[in-house]
DNA sequence: CAGGAGTTCTAGCAACGCTAGCGAAGGAGA
DNA sequence: TCTCCTTCGCTAGCGTTGCTAGAACTCCTG
């Protein structure tokens, strides 16, 4: 019986190597160099058995996603708990969104353009996913009203989200960033 | 010389049939189902003349991408003119851009999730990506000081944009959107 | 009517995601 | 220790993709 828990082990510790295989290779060369043959050769092992771990590349660009939002997360929480002055606060971890996002282009992209059937703002949702919404929501919580929490949560999301993509995509100048970001931020601030 | 403009016409004809079925295709079956073959059956020509025209399908989805940026601003403009009242006007233009995004999904889908080499922002940007964004800073000025107009701008539409874009990605609960969207736009009234 | 320029097609390349089915490895029972 | 049998990973290949070289055809010109 300890043959199979070793097998096991090994199982879980190959499907880590392929997550963090494709995770390089994307960051290294963006999600188009992914493929399932170089993701092969990267792990060293034939394709057949990346989809003995996962139903399809999908699968795996959804798994690194999972990555980046428990990461994001973190992020915003180190950022949040910074300082206990809630408007501080508030900036901090605006500030630390968009800071994942502009460093970390390619697990952004993952997590919000890529993996489509990550299921979202359901009971059935996955924990890592709703962190990051959650620490958002803290940082929030201290400037309006608490029947109004969600919603202007959830505005405030879709406004980092906005800014670090259209600004991803060339949409806008990238210099004016610090000042967009005042800006929606004042708009939760008084 | 009459025939080498009839040719020309001709030709440009062709290239609208172009834009104009791979559109429908994609509105009808989403954008994976635009392949190059399918393509070429649906104008009667073969693979090749799609590439006499444009340098692959990427350029073909631009192509359709721009048709939406020109479709967008002409209904901003007609929901921004409709009352001459400024927050009203503001509401009604940000409700027309969330709802093109919602009517037309895979319009909006070529315009800022497919169609990454359209350049934005700079002085050869095309007077059709320009016109959307104009219409939106002009539903903005009224409201705020023309100092900060550009970057109010800016903010009120990536606010918008990251409403679609997540509520169009499962993130976001459909049934609130109004709610969203008055938050919103209470942060531009006041 | 013959020549040549321009246009469109046939055929095919390399790469993609994914899978059927064979062959080897290795634990289980006699 | 030998044999069976399950489990595992591999080779090989299918169908499809975007794109292109070069042949074949059309049609205006002299």
């Amino acid at each position: 019986m300890a043959i199979r828990e070793r097998r096991e082990r090994e199982r879980l510790d190959r499907e880590r190597l392929i997550v963090a295989a494709a995770r390089e290779l994307a960051e290294a060369e963006g999600w188009d160099a992914v493929t399932t043959r170089r993701l092969a050769d990267l792990i060293e092992y034939s394709q057949p058995v990346l989809y003995s771990h996962f139903k399809g590349k999908d699968a795996i660009m959804a798994a690194v996603a999972v990555e980046g939002f428990a990461e994001l997360a973190a992020e915003l929480r180190a950022a949040r708990t910074k300082t206990s002055n809630p408007p501080a606060s508030l900036a901090e971890t605006a500030a630390a969104y968009a800071h994942f996002a502009e460093t970390r282009p390619i697990l952004y992209e993952a997590m919000f353009t890529k993996a489509v059937d990550l299921t979202f703002a359901s009971p059935e949702t996955r924990p890592e996913l709703q962190a990051g919404f959650g620490e958002l929501r803290e940082a929030v919580r201290p400037l309006v009203g608490d029947d109004d929490l969600e919603v202007s949560t959830e505005v405030l999301w879709a406004g980092l989200h906005g800014l670090v993509t259209l600004t991803r995509g060339g949409r806008l100048r990238r210099e004016d960033h610090d000042r967009r970001l005042a800006v929606l931020l004042r708009r939760f601030s008084d």
